[in-house]
DNA sequence: TAGATTGTTAATCGATTAACAATC
DNA sequence: TAGATTGTTAATCGATTAACAATC
């Protein structure tokens, strides 16, 4: 009983408090408090405190959260106090993306494998990263000791990908493909579906 | 009172029922049930009936849901039985790979703006696409009457680029952005931001 | 008819909000 | 000290699940 079962929606809020606290920072603010980081991240004071509370006594009355002290804490909570390498499978369109997107390094991950399974895209190069043949993604991933790892196929192959990564050491999987994954107890997936998105906006309009 | 109100969350799982009965069609099958359906989506046969059930009666007892009957019904509950044009802006990695992502076409979204205010992107081609200059986005986008953008510039341009689209006929937003958007009510905003995804993973690892 | 599955109601569960004593 | 804001408890709100009559 080391770590209190927070439930998972918390967790998930976690980063977007992460994200203002940085952005703060950035802005050269050096404290704020539950009401003004609700604001920014569209949540009321209560629950900012209330899960953050969940973790230790990180505020003081009178004077809110120290944000580089939070933001540390955060970090720790979420062990992103250090980088983790990620595997990206599929180099089309989104992977490709993924690869030369900047937006990960300053949030604890950097892509240092890529994959493909199109002979005219094996063993060329993607900025500093080569990209690898599928076939030997078991091996490869394994090797490297790589625990996170983006989908970016197509539908019709995400889940033998899965299947595959299953075998090796990822334990958590982005997954761009639109649909939904099976993966054993102890793997953890989260989904990205653009267009799934603009679905849900469109009832709106 | 045309419209009963219902709940944001059911409308955001719409979307992932349709994709799977999109799935089941392509497999050829004609029928469902709702125990079927929530294995495919990961919930509950008791929720899939009770959210359905919220816009009328779609199944039928014994036999399940006819599964083209339900995707057109909930194609026609989310407005996407038609095409939306959607204006993407910021031509980076992720909006260039958001242009060329052929998911969209079948799920009822076509690209047909795109801008940056890089002189060296502005008048390029993407694809048979033109590449817009930024400051005449307010114009363009209302001649066009496009009611859907993407963002995909960097976070600290993405308030000011949210600002510009206020003033012009989109009503949903997808930010790509790693920042919280003030929006004005009857303008709607959903997020995606990977890094946050993949730190919620990371608290589990 | 017998079996299956819906639509719906009531019960349960969990998450959010309001309120306030503690205290910086 | 007076004002501000936390951490936490209790109250409220909303979402999910269980159960079952209706019926195909």
């Amino acid at each position: 009983m080391d770590k209190k079962k927070i439930p998972d929606i918390i967790i998930g809020r976690l980063p977007l408090y992460l994200r203002a606290l940085n952005r703060m920072a950035a802005n050269g603010s050096a404290v704020t408090s539950s009401k003004e980081l609700g604001e920014w991240v569209g949540i009321s004071a209560a629950q900012i405190r209330k899960d953050i509370s969940q973790f230790g006594e990180f505020g003081k009355q009178g004077t809110g959260y120290n944000i580089d002290f939070l933001s540390k804490k955060i970090r720790g909570i979420l062990n992103i106090d250090r980088i983790w390498d990620v595997a990206i499978i599929g180099m089309g369109d989104i992977g490709h993306g993924l690869t030369e997107y900047q937006g990960f390094r300053d949030r604890g991950f950097q892509v240092t494998l890529v994959f493909d399974n199109a002979p005219e895209k094996i063993g060329s190069k993607i900025g500093e990263l080569t990209v690898h043949n599928i076939a030997d993604m078991v091996d490869i991933i394994n090797t490297a000791d790589v625990k996170i790892a983006m989908i970016a196929v197509p539908a019709n192959h995400a889940q033998a990908i899965a299947d595959e990564l299953t075998k090796t050491s990822v334990k958590a999987i982005l997954n761009y493909a639109p649909i939904r994954l099976n993966v054993p107890d102890g793997v953890h997936v989260q989904y990205i579906d653009p267009a799934t998105r603009l679905q849900w906006m469109t009832y709106y309009l």
